[in-house]
DNA sequence: TGCAGGTGTGGTAACGTTTCCGGTAGGATG
DNA sequence: CATCCTACCGGAAACGTTACCACACCTGCA
């Protein structure tokens, strides 16, 4: 910039107006740092001007999984409207594991990014949640809620109501014993997701029978290993909800190896529509919700604060919506 | 920082020394400014040290689509090997655009990464190329092959070898006339799968028929189009090669439009083990490679330049095996 | 006792911007 | 013609670190 201004036979401060259109500045000074700049293939150095403006036009973001293909559908909504706005995201893994949570917390609290955006690997988790109030820029959690942060926005998915919609959708086809495999009660979906199972059993007036209820993993492996557990029941279910979708891979490998059917032998639902479900023989019965969509949310209740320090923390609701496929079939 | 000093009473350069655990630094003064910096909840800001240093401790990302599982896969071995190491990923979505592509770079220049990772959208496009050029920090391509930028790293899989394979498996079959459809040859894995193709053919003394043959994009609407054209040809072929897991989605939903059976109707063949290859019934014959793997070696190769300045770029390649399944059958 | 060679420590100049303040020139106004 | 205002521009102090230099003290050795 100094060789700018020298070149330019002017002072930085001009150099500077005319790189951030500040009202000040001639038609004659503009044209000749333009050129300039142009001669010298400047380009101004955003790590010095965060530092003098106290902002980096950076927000974090922070997922257990990127490889998941959920949280890659919410990040690319996400990444889109941030970029669209200024912003870079600056990406990190917790692989799950809460302890890193916090840490990729306090990483991106170091590296002064001007918001977060986060979807907690455990939300009960004090020391997270501590690290979080220490933050003092906006945060928005992602299908979480963590009571005593009022600091933060959320967007969230209704899966109790999808949950409760498919549950009622099996019983309707006369099936009494439903299985459930679904993640962790440690995180929202696992808990809004057994909610609204339990919400269909009892407005039926049907005990849930909790030795059908799996949760606690999101991974193929967990599904697997669940699946086949409540199959080898004496009396196993008639029909299984796989409330996740790498939990639908796990369960369909677990199906395939009992050489059980879906459909007619067995019902099955699972969550979020990939192509898994839609092109599956038969199709599989799903609760589906636009993830690319939560994560344009999630990035536009990030901007609306960013963008006006008054603003309030809002949480956001998307819906789900029950999408009927061949594989939920009566009871026999 | 200066709180700290003054609170331990000592020197900015001591409190300094301590946090970038200089040898220079007695036991007694480690001891108050530790203790200083617990009472203050102090966290070093990181982009004064950055702008200080002359390194980010960034790297800059840039992929068409994270929402691809494949760019998703690569982006979650990249960014853990990235991170373990101490570097932090700006991630950003080309949308598959080569001109957002440049745009990208520059904006990553700007924010003065370390280095890059990037799989170019286009690998022909002068502008973006002299983008990179411009840049002078280590670069590591992924999938891509750029001839006159030689200041790059590169990992590459074997798809021609995958490719050629399968084709050849699909011979043994006894299929003769086998439609390909796959990427825009402006990127290293349509020329290259489409390589393997021709060779299968050569080897076995068969003239390519180019009306089976469909280039041009990645999305499941560009694989549903083009197999719905391969279809509905006069003399359709036997076999098809739907080159992408995405490809393989617009393949599949044509395929069920048509009415047409995988496997006994119509061999299948697709790249990249995705969850609805392995489960989809029958099973779907795949090109595969290690993704995960691709990302983790991206990032190797961008560390050893980071880490040594002297070290010269290089290239990786990493292969491709044939999964065979039940969705290549012999021809009727 | 004097001096060389460690060990720690403090002071300070950078890094590359932005922003505020003061100043100049020129035109309009009385 | 003096005055005021507007429009524009330059200088310089920050932003929060790090790295270099200088210096003070101590230990051991001649």
């Amino acid at each position: 910039m100094k060789e700018v201004a020298r070149r330019a036979g002017v002072a930085l401060s001009s150099v500077s107006r005319v790189l951030n259109d500040h009202p000040d500045v001639s038609d004659a000074m503009r044209a000749k740092v333009i050129a300039a700049i142009k001669e010298l293939g400047y380009q101004p150095n955003l790590v010095a001007s965060s530092l003098r403006r106290g902002s980096t036009k950076t927000v974090g973001f922070v997922v257990a999984d990127i490889s998941n293909p959920l949280f890659a559908d919410i990040t690319w909504g996400a990444e889109r409207r941030l970029n669209r706005a200024g912003y870079s995201m600056v990406l990190t893994n917790s692989e799950g594991d809460p302890a890193r949570d916090e840490k990729m917390v306090r990483l991106l609290r170091r590296r002064r990014v001007d918001g977060l955006i986060i979807s907690l690997a455990d939300e009960t988790r004090k020391e997270t949640i501590a690290e979080l109030k220490h933050l003092e820029v906006p945060i928005v959690l992602i299908d979480r809620e963590v009571g005593d942060l009022a600091s933060a926005s959320a967007v969230l998915a209704d899966h109790a109501e999808g949950m409760r919609r498919a549950t009622e959708l099996l019983f309707d086809l006369g099936h009494r014993r439903i299985g459930l495999i679904g993640p962790s009660e440690s995180t929202r979906p696992g808990r809004e997701r057994l909610a609204g199972f339990k919400a269909a059993h009892s407005s039926r007036r049907v005990g849930v029978d909790w030795d059908l209820v799996k949760l606690g993993g999101l991974s193929p492996a967990f599904g697997e290993a669940m699946a086949h557990e409540l199959l080898n029941l004496k009396d196993p279910p008639s029909a299984l909800i796989s409330a996740g979708n790498l939990l639908l891979v796990g369960t369909l490998r677990a199906l395939h190896r009992a050489r059980v059917s879906v459909g007619s032998e067995i019902s099955l639902v699972s969550c979020d529509d990939v192509p898994l479900a839609e092109l599956y023989n038969p199709p599989i019965t799903v609760v589906d919700r636009n993830t690319v969509e939560m994560g344009e949310i999630a990035a536009g209740l990030l901007l609306e604060r960013l963008e006006d320090p008054e603003a309030k923390p809002r949480v956001a609701t998307v819906p789900t919506r029950l999408i009927v496929r061949a594989s939920t079939a009566a009871a026999r």
